[in-house]
DNA sequence: TCTGGGGTCCTAGGACCC
DNA sequence: TCTGGGGTCCTAGGACCC
């Protein structure tokens, strides 16, 4: 692959994540296969090498393959996000280390801007990796390009090849074994690259990510709109998506569960509602934002093709924005009141903050009268509003959880 | 019995205005 | 009786990501 242009970008990407952060606290599970579930213990969201290897796919439904996990003595892991992000900020630490400009994109992965340093970026990245998994006990890959797309590509290439040692540019492919590589990777498997527009692509003939590489540009932008013709421009080493330093402010806060049983009854349903109101808003305060718009919605369980499905939801937005506990929780529970309709069995809920700004009310130290609300709001934080009070039927079920290592007193690794 | 959760961006279409 | 066209803004839904 020519290089095109002075850019040059790292994806640096944890192996298994969730997956290794249990290996990290329980070195018993070392050579062991291991899946993570998701809430409510529904699907398989993260697994080991050695799980993978016996055929188990991402994002299964853990009843489908619950046989074969018991045959083959797969360890089960709910998951557990508290875990999982207090590793990933330490792992970010070291990676930021490698590089003056890094965009954390995600709780597993990182991009590094590589642009015009003069060292040997194979050494100084086989260093990083080696640093990680020493500083923090994950291990990582790291892919190398002049875009992202490139950088992405090449980090699964660095995964799947043992002999690349977990590190691979793809910037110093020839021509010829580039195409090679495009051709060996189905074209659903380039970043950005989904499910619906593999099927387009598919229908006129586009399969590999060669087919897409030597398509011609003006197809791929009237099956897929700009964004296809974005990954086709990145392909041929084009930068158009830019490392994003700062992450842009956030525009919602979303809170939802899968509920552990079924619910009808108005009051369960407003109990769990409850609880999820007040985790969007601890989120709300914690960032110190405020929300015009309020959302909340149920329904009923949508694999189940014999039983009367129905989605409900609802809407509200506010001329000012508003941030306390106290007004929010309220306006929820009278939204609940106007959707809910009896004889349904709902199986998923929760509540949408959006159009957030930064919260104005709290900003002002010096005036009294913001000082004391923001005592209030800490206060809140800690209560729990009586109509979250009850049988907690509806609480996701979480049966192979393993201990908050890292964040809760109680339950530290003692050695 | 048992199918996740939290985000973003793009686009099409309707409402409204001049 | 004849009855345009262009622009903006908003929203819902689709598609994608991890």
């Amino acid at each position: 692959m020519p290089k095109l242009n002075q850019q040059k970008f790292a994806l640096v990407d944890c192996n298994n994540f969730y997956a290794s952060c249990e290996r990290v606290f329980d070195p018993k599970l070392e050579r062991e296969p291991i899946v993570v579930l998701s809430n409510n213990d529904g699907c398989v969201i993260a697994r080991s090498n050695e799980a993978k290897s016996l055929g188990i796919k991402m994002g299964v439904p853990y009843y489908q393959v619950k046989d074969l996990i018991i045959d083959r003595s797969v360890v089960v892991k709910s998951s557990n996000y508290p875990l999982y992000g207090d590793m990933s900020s330490r792992v970010m630490k070291v990676i930021s280390q490698y590089s003056p400009v890094q965009e954390v994109y995600s709780i597993d992965e990182s991009f590094l801007d590589l642009s015009g340093m003069t060292l040997n970026l194979n050494t100084h990245m086989q260093a990083l990796k080696h640093q990680v998994k020493s500083w923090t006990g994950i291990p990582v890959c790291v892919g190398m390009g002049s875009t992202k797309v490139l950088a992405k590509l090449a980090n699964r290439i660095a995964k799947i090849y043992p002999r690349f040692n977990g590190v691979f540019d793809i910037d110093h492919l020839p021509i010829a074994r580039f195409e090679k590589l495009l051709e060996s990777v189905e074209v659903g498997d380039i970043w950005g690259v989904g499910r619906k527009s593999t099927k387009k692509l598919n229908q006129v003939g586009i399969y590999s990510s060669l087919d897409f590489y030597q398509a011609d540009i003006g197809i791929i932008e009237t099956l897929l709109g700009v964004n296809g013709k974005r990954i086709y421009r990145e392909l041929y080493g084009y930068s158009c998506l830019a490392i994003e330093e700062v992450a842009p402010p956030r525009q919602q806060i979303v809170s939802s569960r899968s509920f552990g049983a079924d619910l009808s009854d108005f009051n369960e349903i407003n109990q769990a509602l409850t609880t999820l109101t007040r985790k969007a808003v601890n989120k709300l305060n914690m960032q110190s934002l405020a929300t015009t718009s309020v959302n909340i919605f149920i329904y009923t369980n949508p694999f189940k093709k014999d039983r009367p499905c129905i989605n409900l939801s609802k809407t509200i937005g506010m001329s000012l924005p508003i941030s306390d506990p106290a007004l929010i929780i309220p306006l929820c529970a009278k939204l609940l009141k106007q959707i809910y309709e009896p004889g349904y069995h709902f199986y998923k809920g929760g509540v949408i903050l959006g159009n957030l700004t930064a919260d104005q009310s709290q900003n002002d130290l010096f005036n009294p009268a913001t000082t004391s609300k923001s005592n209030n709001l800490s206060q809140h934080r800690l209560l729990r509003y009586a109509s979250e009070l009850g049988n907690d039927r509806w609480l996701p079920r979480a049966k192979f959880q393993s201990n908050r290592f890292t964040t809760h007193w109680n339950e530290l690794l003692c050695v």
